[in-house]
DNA sequence: ACTGAGCGG
């Protein structure tokens, strides 16, 4: 029975592409999605709501607004706070979750935007642009 | 406290 099954478990760098979630390098997959069945993709939907995450905790949406105004106008932008952070006096009580949203005026900006900020870094950290979900109290 | 995934009010 000298029969080795399992040669290498996994050997891989795993250097490449981590596809665990969002916030994923670059867009371009060197795989080819199955979604040749039906003729409608829609990779993001298009909406001047912009998601950006692996920004620094200390980051705030000042930082955010000044990095992508360079490549559009930035209606709103705000960083998630997190309110678990409560030190007993003194300040820094809050700190960014490391994500936040960014609204440009047009589509064409926040596509610019986010193709420009996209991958670039930020407070010396990667940060990655998406559209964020439509999560609009008011339906249009 | 902070760790690093994830979509805020």
């Amino acid at each position: 029975m000298a029969l080795r099954a399992a040669v290498s478990a996994n050997h891989q760098v795993g250097m490449g592409l981590a596809v665990k979630a969002f916030c994923s390098s670059f867009s371009s997959l060197p795989f080819s999605l199955p979604q040749s069945t039906t003729e409608n993709p829609p990779p993001a939907e298009s909406s001047t709501n912009l998601f950006v995450c692996g920004l620094n905790k200390r980051t705030t949406s000042e930082g955010l607004r000044n990095a992508f105004a360079k490549y559009g106008e930035v209606v709103h932008a705000k960083v998630v706070i997190d309110h678990a952070s409560k030190v007993d006096s003194d300040h820094a009580s809050k700190i960014s979750k490391g994500f936040g949203f960014v609204k440009y005026a047009t589509i064409q900006d926040a596509e610019s935007g986010m193709k420009g900020m996209d991958g670039q870094y930020l407070d010396g950290w990667v940060i990655f642009v998406e559209y964020a979900r439509p999560r609009a109290p008011f339906p249009q």
